[in-house]
DNA sequence: GTAACTAAAGTAAACCTTAAAGTAATGTAT
DNA sequence: ATACATTACTTTAAGGTTTACTTTAGTTAC
């Protein structure tokens, strides 16, 4: 037999209060006299009472939630961000609604629609590689839900971001490959029409033109963010006979899929084709060989993206000032991309 | 200035039909005529209308989400699980709440409250390494949630369990090792209080037991599923001047740490000291060595388990009849734990 | 022509909590 | 002695939706 859920009525009931008292009492409101609250705490804990959350929200048009929206989840990158969202959400006493969009827009749109629909307090999101329709989240800032984009953000002005210095991170990577003297490099650059995608880019880019190395338009490809675009960005250009020396990619699956492809058409990394990628994982350490990269402090970002947002709930009545913020990165070298040093 | 959000009442309205006619025909109810529904359906569309989750929720009682709570989120097994009932999901109309307990017992218990408190249709859970009070699962049961447990299980009678064969899995493993000579074998094996852990023990001692292999105590050593409990089993073994030929360890974290430790103290893998694990990562193909493993199906464990809950929730009336699904794993060989062909 | 049915709506109540306003009893200031 | 505060409650209403029941008009059956 199904045993029904204790309500604040319940409770009232058998103290013969009003469910308002038992309602006040339980949120330790002064209005309540302490013997009373401790009484009615009594009864509440005796009897199991939790109270229904939907209830809650419907009446407080508030949830102490926060929705989370991310492409991907099992990846290193959004993995460890996530876990110190919660981390910090949890310490303040919010709850996490946690999507994934799978890098799809349309899945993303109505994620968005559903978080709001759920009444959250605010969002954290990293929006898909092929998100173009934006008028999703002019909806939410009309709505005035609290909202911080994290490392993918869309190109709209007036809104919150935590970023990584992409530009400056990749502009240090080519830079260090062209001191040790690579010419040939590519770059599998995921879509340059998102922030990460383009600015990483750009880095690339500056750096090339600022030490005078040609770019060769084959070796820079786009396509995504995943470990089959670096595969197949891979095995088009080997088929073609056109590798570069050095391959720069956009984010660490996209290096892992040259490894496979690699792996699989018997080049050695680093040797025979080199690599070095944005972003990091835990593992980088440990593959063959260890995998140089610009690394991004994952908790930085969430806890950034989190006291932003929380700063904005808590103020959320007051005028909005967008805050924009930049963490750095650090080229943190391992195995490839080290030239003379090079592992024979 | 902020939107307020569209009800069932303005559009209502603006029809100049009831809020109950509006609802019923966002709904296909055989109540309302096709044209009224198809008019409402259009005006609906026009003022962006999305309905309250939490009244909604509030009002049938029921909230279409399930509540998914797993011990880790940045880790391969947990991501690739979570990833696929997100998928399957989706497909069936469901919203997903993740919660994350950190392998922490007391987050656990809040988390599974709050679910209740949402009321989730259904939970599919993973316990944490230090589930030991089990009484919150009873009041699930008692509230006729249906919930499903996969891989990490509390020691309860009826209920749905969807595992993996961890003792055969561990079982052949140490009898491969065994059979390409191994003789000193140790075992990190997490926590046996826990199913994982203690069947993947059994599975170790059985195969030791089988081929007359006696079992060294100082090298079974338990403490945990994560790296720094890999590498700090490894660092004292080392310290103490003992180490096995071979360690088996339970989970993919688990041998991670093993690699970071003997990296940290010079000893190659597999020659100084080889290892093998239970439970895979897409990366472990490019590990240096490459790492073999037990593998674990994650997306078919994954479907099972949301194949079971919706059963359960679109019968939650009828009578119970738990179901227990056991999913068998794979002994991939890659460059660890090969013998003879051992890497030089 | 009336009973019986059907289609397409509407009304009332419920889900459980919280915010706002009200009340009664007691205390305080002038 | 009167006006005003304070304490500890209660009552009322609202939040947006759904469910169960009712109504109205029109159709069919004989």
């Amino acid at each position: 037999m199904r045993d029904r859920a204790i309500t604040l009525n319940d409770i009232a009931k058998k103290l013969n209060v009003s469910t308002v008292t038992v309602s006040k009492a339980l949120r330790n409101h002064p209005d309540i006299s302490i013997t009373t609250t401790k009484e009615i705490k009594r009864i509440a804990e005796e009897l199991g009472y939790t109270p229904n959350i939907m209830a809650r929200n419907l009446s407080a048009r508030h949830s102490n939630t926060i929705g989370v929206v991310v492409p991907k989840i099992a990846h290193f990158f959004f993995g460890s961000i996530i876990e110190k969202i919660y981390d910090v959400a949890f310490a303040n006493n919010y709850e996490i609604i946690l999507m994934v969009s799978e890098e799809k827009a349309e899945r993303e749109r109505k994620h968005i629609q559903t978080l709001m629909a759920m009444k959250v307090d605010g969002i954290i999101i990293s929006i898909t590689q092929e998100t173009k329709d934006l008028e999703v989240f002019d909806i939410v800032r009309r709505r005035g839900v609290p909202i911080v984009f994290i490392d993918r953000v869309p190109e709209i002005k007036n809104v919150n971001t935590v970023l990584v210095n992409d530009k400056l991170g990749a502009f240090r990577a080519i830079e260090h490959a062209i001191k040790i003297g690579y010419r040939k490099i590519g770059h599998f650059a995921g879509y340059t029409n998102i922030n990460i995608g383009k600015n990483r880019m750009n880095g690339f880019k500056e750096a090339m033109h600022k030490y005078k190395v040609e770019i060769n338009p084959d070796w820079v490809i786009e396509g995504g963010f995943g470990e089959n675009y670096g595969y197949e960005s891979f095995m088009k250009l080997y088929k073609a006979n056109n590798l570069p020396d050095l391959i720069f990619t956009v984010s660490y699956p996209v290096a892992l899929g040259v490894y496979m492809a690699a792996s699989e058409v018997g080049l050695k990394i680093p040797n025979d084709i080199d690599v070095i990628c944005f972003g990091s994982a835990k593992v980088q350490k440990f593959l063959s060989p260890p995998l140089s990269c610009v690394d991004q402090p994952t908790d930085k970002i969430a806890a950034e993206a989190m006291s932003i947002l929380l700063e904005n709930i808590e103020k959320r009545d007051e005028g909005f000032i967008p805050i924009n913020r930049v963490i750095d990165t650090e080229l943190i070298l391992r195995g490839t991309c080290i030239g003379d040093e090079k592992v024979e």
